[in-house]
DNA sequence: GACCTGACGGCAAGCGGTTGCCGGGAGTTG
DNA sequence: CAACTCCCGGCAACCGCTTGCCGTCAGGTC
C-alpha cells in the first residue's frame, strides 16, 4: 500500500485489466462491458481510486471548471449571480472559479487572462471591459456576458426597459413628476442602458426627469450625490443601485430632508441590504439567481458544441418591491427640517481593515 | 501558423533549441544561458506562448491554485477574509479557489474533496467540520484554518478574549451591568469562545451575563432572538455577530424598544453593513484582512514545505467601533414605548431571486 | 460450415510540460 | 599540457488519463 494516490493503473493491476479499461469503466461506460465495469469500479473504490481531474484535462481539456468574472465580489449585487451560477454548474459536475477584479479593468483582464488555460468557459458578469476587448476574450473560449448586450457575443440580460417602467410607474402612481436619476459608472452598461430607457418612458408619461452623476455604485458615491441633490431637489429620486440609494438617503436624512415625506428613492438590485436599513429600500430586482443560472446553462451549452445564436436573449422579467424608501409625492413643497435639529448622527470612522500585522 | 495555443515545441523548433531547454528558460531560468533565455523569451513572445498550468501540474503537482472554503459566501462577513487571501496568493503567483458551503456541512465537504485534487493547500474560513473531519482533509494537503483552534493543525485567530473584553469594558464603561449574549451556531467554534472568554470576564467584573440562543447568524436570527429577548430583557446585548445584532435591533424597535436609549447593542466583526443602518452598530472588528493574508501566507510556506509548527498561532488584536447602538445604561428600567406608535414597518417581502426561468 | 458483424478488451501514442542524467566544450588549476 | 570543474544544452522518461486502432471471439446468417 502506497501512500500516493492511486492511478488507473493501480486499479488496473488489481482488477486485472489494461489501464485502457479502467479510463473506459469511468468515462465511457458504454464502451465497455457492464460487469466489468461494476468490477473495476468496486476495485477503485476499495481501492480509494478517485480520477485525476488534472491528468483528466490534459489530453481533453475538459477542466470541468468554468470562470465567473465579477467587478467587485464585496458587492451584494452579485450574491444572487454566483449562487445561481454556482448551483447550475455544479449539477453539471463544473466548478467555478470566481474571479475578482475590484472594480479595475487590469485586475479584471489579468485575472481573465489567468483563469483562461484552465477553465472551458467564462461567464462574464457586469464587465467593465470594452466591447473590443469582450470579443477578444470570446475568441478563445465560450464566453457568456451577463446585462450586456454586446453584439455576436452571446448574452443574458434583465429586462431594463421593464424594471425602469416599473420604477417610474411605482413613483408615478404615487404622484411624483420629477425624477432624478443618480447615475452610476459610465462604463456599467446597465447604466447607460437605464438611463436611456428613463429617459424615453418618462417623455411619455409627462415626467420630467434628469440625470446627476456619474458616482461610484456604492454607498459613499451615494453621500457624494446628495451633496449635488441638495441644491436640485426634486420629489423623486432614482438611483443607479442600491448601495447608491442608501448612501444617498443616509446623508439626505442628515441634512434634515425626511424620507419619504420629502423625497422618495427607488434603488436598483434589491440586494438584501434594502430590508435592513430603515427606512427600508424600494427597490427593482432582476431576477439575479436566474441569470446567474442561465448564463451558465447557456455557457455549459455553448462548450458543449451549441451554436452561440441558439437560446435568443430575451429579456428576463424584473420586479418591484414597495418598501418604506417611496411614499406620496408632498403636496408642495416645503423646506426640509433644520440641519440644527437632532438628526441620526453619521460615524466617520472607517473599518479597522488594514491592522498592522503583529509580527 | 496553426491556430492552436503554441508548446513549447513550437517555440524550440522557432528558436533552434530542444524544448527541455525551453521549458527550462521559463522554470530555470538559472539553469540556462542567460542570452539563450533571453533569445527564448523572446521568440515564445513573439509567437504567443503562455505556458500551459495544467501541463505543468501534471508531473510538478504544482497547480498554483489553493482553495479557501467558506461556509456561506455571501456573508459580508467574508469579504475582507477573502481579500486578504486573494491578494497574498495572487502576489505569489497563486489563484484562490473561493467555495461555498452554503452553511451546509454536506455540502462543505463535497466541495472540498472536489477541490483537493486541483489545488495545492487550503484555507478553511469558519469551517463547520467536526474537529477529526478537519484532520482527515489535513492529512491530503496542507491546511490553515481561519478562527479555530484545533491541535495539530496550524491556524491563524483573532484575540477572541481581547475582543470580548472590548466589547465588554465598552459596556460597562457605559454604566450597564447586566449583558445579554446573543448566540450564533453551535457548531461555530468562535461562538463557543465568545460566550466562555464573556462569561469569565464578566465574572471579574461583577457583571450579570447570560445567554439565548443559539440562532442563525443572520438577520433572520436576530429577529427571532428579538422575540425571545422582549420577555427577558437587559440594558445592553452582545451578538455572536453584526447581523444578527441588525435583526434584532429592527424587530425591538418594532416592538417599540429605543435603541440605544432602552437597549444597547455590541455586534461583532463590523461588516460594512454596520455604517449602513440607522443606528448604525457598535462592532468589535477582527482584523479580517489580516487573518486572510497571513493565513494564505502560512499556508503557501506549508506548501513551500515550512514545518507546521513554525509561526506559533498568536492571536491577532481586534479593535471596538463605538456607534450609534450602544449608549448610557438607563437609570432605571421604563417601559418601552407602546407598539401601537407609529414604529418603523418591517417589510415582509423577501426577495424574488426565484423568479421561474422564462422558457 | 464459411462468412459477417458487433461487442469488448488491449496496445500504444499522445496531451504539454518537467527533470535526472549525460556529454561536449570552455575555463581553471598545477 | 593533462586533469578536473562547471556551465549549459539535449535526450528521454515520466506525470495520469484518453482514445484511435486493431485483434479476438461469440453469435447470427445463408
Amino acid at each position: 500500500m502506497s501512500d500516493k494516490t492511486p492511478t488507473i493503473y493501480d486499479v488496473a493491476r488489481a482488477a486485472g485489466v489494461a489501464p485502457s479499461t479502467v479510463s473506459r469503466a469511468f468515462s465511457r461506460p458504454d464502451r465497455v462491458n457492464v460487469d466489468t465495469a461494476a468490477m473495476i469500479r468496486a476495485t477503485a473504490a476499495a481501492l480509494g481510486y478517485r480520477t485525476n481531474p488534472l491528468a483528466r484535462a490534459l489530453p481533453t481539456g475538459q477542466t470541468s471548471m468554468i470562470a465567473l468574472a465579477t467587478a467587485d465580489i464585496t458587492n451584494p449585487y452579485y450574491f444572487e449571480i454566483i449562487r445561481g451560477a454556482q448551483d447550475a454548474a455544479a449539477e453539471r459536475g463544473y466548478t467555478t472559479l470566481l474571479s475578482d477584479a475590484q472594480e479595475s479593468v487590469t485586475r479584471e483582464r489579468e485575472s481573465i487572462e489567468r483563469a483562461i488555460p484552465t477553465v472551458e468557459g467564462i461567464v462574464l458578469a457586469s464587465t467593465r471591459m470594452s466591447d473590443s476587448a469582450i470579443r477578444m476574450v470570446a475568441k478563445q473560449r465560450p464566453l457568456i456576458v451577463i446585462n450586456r448586450d454586446i453584439t455576436d457575443v452571446p448574452h443574458v440580460v434583465a429586462d431594463h426597459a421593464m424594471s425602469v417602467r416599473q420604477a417610474v410607474d411605482h413613483l408615478v402612481g404615487l404622484g411624483h413628476r420629477h425624477i432624478t436619476y443618480l447615475s452610476g459608472p459610465d462604463a456599467a452598461w446597465v447604466n447607460a442602458m437605464r438611463w436611456r430607457a428613463l429617459r424615453s418612458y418618462a417623455a411619455e408619461h409627462e415626467v420630467q426627469v434628469r440625470r446627476v452623476g456619474p458616482y461610484p455604485p456604492t454607498a459613499t458615491g451615494g453621500r457624494q450625490a446628495a451633496e449635488e441633490f441638495r441644491d436640485h431637489r426634486t420629489s423623486a429620486v432614482i438611483a443607479y443601485n442600491d448601495l447608491l440609494a442608501i448612501g444617498f438617503i443616509r446623508r439626505l436624512v442628515s441634512f434634515g430632508a425626511r424620507v419619504p415625506q420629502d423625497v422618495s428613492v427607488v434603488g436598483f438590485d434589491n440586494i438584501f441590504v434594502t430590508q435592513l436599513t430603515s427606512p427600508e429600500i424600494t427597490s427593482v430586482a432582476p431576477p439575479l439567481r436566474t441569470l446567474g443560472s442561465m448564463a451558465v446553462h447557456n455557457l455549459l451549452a455553448l462548450i458543449g458544441g451549441a451554436s452561440p445564436t441558439t437560446g435568443r436573449p430575451l429579456a428576463l422579467p424584473t420586479r418591484l418591491y414597495a418598501r418604506g424608501s417611496t411614499g406620496a409625492a408632498p403636496t408642495r413643497r416645503r423646506a426640509w427640517r433644520s440641519v440644527t435639529s437632532p438628526a441620526p448622527r453619521e460615524s466617520a470612522t472607517t473599518p479597522g481593515n488594514r491592522l498592522p500585522s503583529p509580527d
